[in-house]
DNA sequence: ACGGTATATAACCCTCCGGTTTGATAACCA
DNA sequence: TGGTTATCAAACCGGAGGGTTATATACCGT
């Protein structure tokens, strides 16, 4: 279990995988529509692939030639539960954070990037 | 933003930095205290504190020789923050996990007003 | 069977990371 | 003043990470 944690937060600790987590948040995604948005090669994508995947954030399935990323949030899961074990330490130092939280909420839309409306906001 | 997250989350990524946090969550400590535990040398303890202060999940003080170091909390908030934005998806496979986000949503509206929407799930 | 599309692999950069050992800095104690 | 304690800083090393280009693989459509 460390482990997982361990591939989780360093799979989380890239912003091109957060995108592909949050556009993956939206639904199915082939590996070419997932590298589009990025100036990046396609190789260079499917590794970051390949590091969700082994941390359990991505699974694909088959289709023809394409190979479809599907989110799999298991291991989000995982890392909040952890990360929840420091709760009553955020409400300790929460109020001389608050400002901070509050220009987060705002800046959050833009690294979530459209990733639907129900969560943090 | 980005940067934060990735400070963040990568700080997250170690277990001899988990392990720190989390005996600094009991309260604070010395580099030699915080270092004992481990089977490594006391400059690379010194490394790892220093990745989480550049994270901002460690603050240090001054007695003496001494460079307590105390939890600082905002980030691992910041962290779950951002991955607020996935319980819908966790919440679609795992329903035994009611209770922690009941637990979870509480807190946020106690702390935030009901600045957040609750409508998940 | 052929050409195009979608993806993976290989080989190769360069940088960062986690660890080491050694030596420097700074503050206490006598 | 000298010695001890606590911590940092520097130099180094092996390995992993993120990127590239070029090439192979697998499947489709015709």
């Amino acid at each position: 279990m460390h482990t997982d944690l361990d591939a989780t937060f360093a799979a989380l600790a890239d912003p091109t995988r957060r995108a592909i987590l949050a556009r993956l948040a939206t639904g199915e995604a082939t590996v070419t529509e997932l590298a589009a948005p990025f100036a990046m090669s396609q190789p260079a994508v499917s590794k970051h692939l390949r590091v969700l995947e082994r941390a359990g954030l991505v699974s694909r399935g088959r289709d023809a030639q394409r190979r479809p990323c599907r989110l799999e949030a298991g291991p989000l899961r995982e890392a909040t539960t952890w990360l929840a074990g420091y709760r009553d330490h955020w409400a300790e130092s929460y109020q001389r954070l608050d400002a901070l939280l509050d220009e987060l909420r705002s800046t959050d839309q833009a690294d979530q990037a459209g990733s639907r409306g129900g969560g943090a906001r």
